[in-house]
DNA sequence: TACAATAACGGAAACGTTTACAATAACGCT
DNA sequence: AGCGTTATTGTAAACGTTTCCGTTATTGTA
């Protein structure tokens, strides 16, 4: 409890503490002898650095912020776990705040996290039509997105090919046979869902074969939503013989929906999923998606940080990485 | 970029910054007058206090740290949610770290947590057989475990009654009919999985049936250790009417592994988990399982952390919550 | 009117570091 | 011997707050 510092360590060593601060900090200005004399003694003494100390005067913290909408989302938690250990390797931890889908709280979290002097921010935002109420935010402290943006504010971000992810979808499930395919999506208010959403209607037009869209009045692409959305569609009548989620979590809802109402898949209908969340793999569930490469985005997004810390006033990076296609059990092809 | 200061205020306000500083922090020796005027300054100014100036005079951070073995799990992943959403209401933020199930890591990160200033640490544990090793690290600041402890060390936690649960479970089962109960386990280096196993073991002999106990090599319990054990036991000939999981990720791993050994739950085999993760309702999933009061756990654990801070020299405490049966379609009863 | 009490504010120290600058010592060179 | 270098160390300022203490102005009281 009766924390030592510097100061301490000085008068037993019978050195000034800058001496101290330059034998732990590596600095080339110091003997090795003494050098050597005051780690011995840090160590004995039980001497550790106060981070805070030297954030004060160094100007900076090694702390990032991370902003997500939801932990409970595999998505997001799988993210924030390689993201955490990936920024710890660089020296930097990580500050984590749930935004709960909120978008006041949001903006909430943020300043807070700017007020506690993180030196960058990376954030998962909630659904948004437009970026620009953010901006007076991210002027602030270095910032990247993980997920699309507004074409209109370009930002810092990386995500991964959403627009590209949905051809490769729909054009699998084309290959397989399907030309009634039915899209379920969020409400579109957030870029990734657009675009995804795009994805699919392009990819439609190509093919020619006729689009169909079923858009929950939720933002939120969770598992209630999808089941919410499937009863409600397997309870009337329905022709399409392919589902398309814009989520995973929207897919297996769908599918506890589809078990309830005894529509089997995929001998019924097919259906496919979009992340690549590690529950898709699941026996039970085994659902054909695209995948989201977690950990290449994660080092990708603290790397893309990294350089906004150490230049800001540099152009603003997006980096978008390619989908899978991940093929399992949740489609099947069908007989002419 | 160029941010602002208490000092820019005062100066601009033309009054000293001490003055400034009582104004923010709601210090009654000010006029109402001055204060509403510097503060409507500060809004204008865009004046954000820096919470690490105040950290270093103030001698606290308001910062708890988490460190969690993983973060895939979802029993870590939603426990981690409603840790940081409650601790930020008490007005702490959460620094997370992953120990990533190494016990080396775990102790590193530990005082790379104290470094930082953390005023506290709530800490999931990776599976000890003893913690003593923890004790030079837990003298330093206090920490609160949320899993059981061992005995001859008592430390600050709050965790659900394991022992009680399993008993619950096995009784469950009993009531079911299910004479030949299989338990499986993760290796039993940590005390949970031990109060978990005796719970087990001490219902049978209360109900004079005999324990069948297979328990996993791997300290983890996980999904793929589920598989690997349910793949090889199921391979096997084998009697048993029930298996009770130590964890639900086990159990679904099991299950995984009885789908394709052919084995349907519950028709062949009743299956039963503990800790009832969200996944555990998926209709495809749908586990019986023993209940851990995340939310409860949650903010008992940063209650109990926040008391400590405040009285750091006051008796140990622990906290053991209740556990409850969640009957879903996972088991069934035994004809006779 | 004089004086004590109080309200409002300013000055300055302190928190534990880093670092620019100054100081000293040791050394080599001419 | 004197001087410039260099290596090593010390001194002190700075980072942005909070807070103790002192100062001034204002008010109330006798």
């Amino acid at each position: 409890m009766p924390t030592v510092t510097l100061k301490d360590v000085a008068k037993v060593a019978g050195v000034s503490y800058a001496t101290v601060s330059r034998a732990i900090s590596g600095s080339p200005e110091i003997s090795e002898e003494t050098r050597r004399r005051i780690l011995k003694l840090c160590k004995e003494m039980g001497y550790t650095p106060n981070s805070v100390a030297r954030s004060m005067v160094k100007r900076h913290t090694e702390i990032m912020g991370l902003i997500v909408p939801s932990l409970n989302n595999p998505f997001m938690s799988e993210l924030t776990a390689h993201l955490e250990i990936y920024a710890r390797t660089r020296g930097y931890n990580l500050m984590v705040c749930n935004s709960s889908y909120d978008y006041d709280l949001e903006k909430e979290v943020f300043s807070l996290l700017v007020g506690r002097q993180v030196d960058g921010i990376i954030m998962i935002p909630v659904g948004h039509e437009s970026y620009e109420p953010l901006n007076a935010l991210t002027s602030q402290v270095p910032t990247v997105f993980i997920s699309e943006n507004m074409k209109d504010y370009p930002e810092n971000y990386v995500s991964v090919d959403n627009h590209r992810g949905m051809q490769i979808a729909t054009e699998y499930l084309y290959s397989l046979g399907h030309r009634s395919i039915l899209y379920f999506g969020a409400r579109s208010d957030s870029k990734t869902h657009q675009l995804r959403l795009d994805g699919y209607l392009s990819t439609c037009e190509k093919l020619s074969i006729e689009p169909h869209v079923l858009r929950s009045s939720y933002t939120r692409s969770s598992r209630e939503v999808g089941y919410a959305m499937g009863g409600e569609y397997f309870s009337r009548p329905h022709q399409e013989t392919a589902i398309l989620c814009a989520a995973d979590m929207l897919a297996i809802g769908v599918m506890q929906a589809a078990f309830e109402a005894g529509v089997r898949i995929p001998k019924d209908v097919s259906l496919m999923g979009f992340d690549n969340i590690s529950f898709s793999a699941l026996p039970q569930i085994d659902l054909t998606t695209v995948n989201q490469p977690f950990q290449q985005m994660a080092i990708a997004s603290v790397d893309m940080l990294l350089d906004r810390i150490k230049n800001p006033r540099s152009e603003h990076a997006k980096l978008i990485l390619p989908p899978s296609l991940i093929v399992r059990k949740s489609c099947r092809a069908l007989g002419k």
